[in-house]
DNA sequence: ACTATTTGACCGCC
DNA sequence: GGCGGTCAAATAGT
């Protein structure tokens, strides 16, 4: 009857505690940033020294790799919702490097090996699963994506695609419920903070409500339920459904049902990058997605998962629609990550900030007015 | 005042 | 009938 409030879980689910880790992650990046230029730099000395070429190679790949990492442990826990620090770091590293050497090393490094992650034809692909580095394939109507690498099972991704057959009759019942909705049905390990709250969901980057919890038999954590906090407002369907794993308390199992459909508002506010238009066509493709809900982890998920690997993308008709089109696979190919580049180091004329590509402003996001009830 | 979360109840499906 | 998904009143937070 009368609830009783468990107050110590009521904490907003938008507490991103460590921003030490976020800015240790970032002077990571930058210190990487500092060991291109110096390679650079050295290049035509050392062109002819194999080993040192090597050693710095190898210090650069461990220096993204780790930052890559870390990135990934940590932008569910919304580490890039309050990026002004991070936005002012990176504007060192912008002019810390060269342009054009840092453009080709986007395309050659290890950074963007998350080659196999990106399957611009998917029409299925989560951010979270581009995030993460989720390949995609269509096995007959039932989709799967798992991590192209990944120890940890943080990142494992499966679609299901509709696991139901018989859609239910639409019920006559005063209160008309839909059950199991021939949305597809996508399931991600994400991990749990490990610093803070941890009983956080970790972000992902839309906005959700939550509207139910339940003690699921046979596991030891309740699920809880959420779905899009534009529901009402856009009529958005998208759900998703939270879980610990039983045997991994660390990880929660997200599933996903049903995609966004909010970024359909006019007042989604947009933008006037091409490479976020390009993106956006591509999210666009692969899944609706609320322009205002594209996050930086998002945007670099895309951007980590570009790569320069022409079998990946050559064949992609749905490719951007900002991009236009005939070029030639290498130009296609290059585009999104040299765009970024140029999204990053063109300080432009305009006022607004390069940075805002990978840290869109927070004040885009509409606030929902919720489902309020008539009481 | 308004929004978000909690949680018991309700309901559909197996 | 049991389980899981959803509803919605109550309540906490801003």
């Amino acid at each position: 009857m009368l609830k009783s409030k468990t107050t110590n879980l009521n904490h907003k689910r938008k507490l991103h505690p460590d921003n030490m880790e976020e800015h240790n992650i970032v002077s990571l990046i930058l210190h990487g940033c500092k060991i291109v230029k110096e390679l650079e730099s050295n290049l035509e000395s050392l062109a002819n020294q194999s080993n040192v070429l090597a050693n710095y190679c190898d210090e650069i790949a461990k220096v993204f790799g780790s930052a890559k990492e870390r990135l990934r442990g940590h932008d569910h826990q919304g580490m890039l919702d309050d990026h002004d620090q991070t936005r002012e770091l990176l504007q060192q590293a912008q002019n810390n490097i060269d342009h054009a050497s840092f453009q080709e090393w986007l395309i050659r490094s290890s950074v963007c090996s998350y080659t196999q992650a990106m399957d611009i034809n998917n029409t299925s692909t989560h951010p979270q699963a581009l995030l993460l580095g989720a390949e995609t394939r269509d096995l007959s109507g039932h989709i799967r994506t798992t991590s192209a690498h990944e120890n940890r099972n943080m990142g494992r991704i499966e679609f299901l695609g509709s696991s139901s057959p018989s859609a239910p009759s639409s019920s006559s019942s005063q209160r008309p419920r839909r059950r199991k909705d021939d949305h597809e049905i996508r399931i991600v390990n994400m991990a749990a903070p490990q610093i803070g709250n941890t009983d956080i969901p970790p972000e992902d980057n839309y906005t959700w409500r939550k509207y139910g919890q339940k003690e699921i038999m046979g596991s030891k954590y309740p699920r809880g339920y959420y779905r899009c906090t534009h529901q009402k407002l856009y009529n958005c369907p998208a759900k998703k459904q939270v879980q610990r794993l039983d045997d991994d308390p660390f990880t929660f199992q997200v599933m996903y049902r049903g995609n966004h459909t909010c970024h359909m508002s006019a007042t989604a506010p947009t933008s006037s990058l091409p490479l976020q238009a390009a993106i956006m066509s591509q999210e666009m493709a692969a899944e609706p997605l609320t322009s205002s809900t594209i996050t930086s982890s998002v945007a670099i998920g895309r951007w980590l998962s570009m790569e320069f690997s022409p079998a990946g993308v050559g064949g992609s008709s749905s490719h951007g629609g900002g991009a236009g089109t005939s070029a030639s696979t290498k130009e296609m190919v290059e585009y999104p990550v040299l765009d970024m580049a140029d999204a990053m180091f063109n300080s432009g004329s305009s006022s607004s900030n390069s940075m805002d590509f990978l840290f869109p402003s927070a004040e885009g996001k509409p606030r929902d007015s919720g489902n309020k009830k008539n009481a």
